[in-house]
DNA sequence: TGTAATTCCTACCAATTTGGTAGTAAAATA
DNA sequence: TATTTTACTACCAAATTGGTAGGAATTACA
């Protein structure tokens, strides 16, 4: 039951930029992938999907890169996770509903609830909280 | 952040036998399979892993199968899916200890504590919570 | 105006994992 | 000895994961 690299990368870009949260300037991919020694051409496949929630500002071009559009402590670890990486629900069933077995199901109960113990704990974790960790 | 059918079929093994736990009789994997709507031979490659930890008394040819060890009351669903899928930690280096990015990860902390909630509420449940289900 | 730097976009790809199937040996019962 | 069942091993196709490669669009600056 892994998180995939594209949602642990997601969070170190986003870590990444809460730390320059205040210097406000654009921050170049490229010194995001140096310093968390990453690759590049990866993180840029990883940008899309934050970029559709609307979590940067971004500027195009020489100079360009990106920011954080909130405070780090309005960006929740469940909402970057969940951008990144789709549902984090530990069965199938829970979203979709296309399960052929679901009348004779007794365990939906029980994955619902552990469904709702993993997003309660990643709703109450931010931004903010990963930069206090160090 | 899936739990594979090789969790989720192995519960539906440990299940079916718990409702027949009073019946004290060798449950055929056949039975299971037809009665489940799964393949016997899938259901076969899940049964070492079980069968491994112990949860189960066997018997081979004519009329043999298997039947629970404990009461359902005592198999946790933490244990029986640890025994199919392997640890369910999201991330790997909680288990492994193999991370070069460790010195400089902000992030373990709240994995950890993650896997602590997963872990703990699996731990809390057990086959009879599933029985009651229905 | 041209050049360098950067995001943005699409296509490709190898290795691993997932979700099985198939066949046969070994054991137990009748 | 025949039948039934577990136990074991090998194989395999499709999907997912974790990337790489190349180029177009956009912007700042000399």
């Amino acid at each position: 039951m892994r998180i995939s690299t594209k949602g642990r990368y997601a969070l170190i870009i986003m870590e990444n930029l809460a730390n320059k949260y205040h210097e406000d300037r654009f921050v170049r991919l490229n010194e995001i992938a140096d310093e968390e020694e990453l690759s590049l051409k990866y993180l840029e496949k990883i940008i899309p999907s934050l970029k559709e929630k609307d979590f940067f500002i971004t500027s195009r071009g020489s100079d360009g890169g990106y920011k954080l559009k909130r405070e780090p402590k309005d960006y929740t670890i469940l909402e970057i996770l969940e951008a990144s990486e789709g549902s984090l629900a530990p069965v199938e069933c829970i979203t979709s509903n296309t399960c052929n077995r679901k009348s004779m199901c007794k365990s939906i109960g029980m994955w619902k609830e552990l469904d709702d113990t993993i997003n309660s704990f990643l709703d109450s974790k931010t931004l903010e909280d990963l930069m206090e960790e160090k």
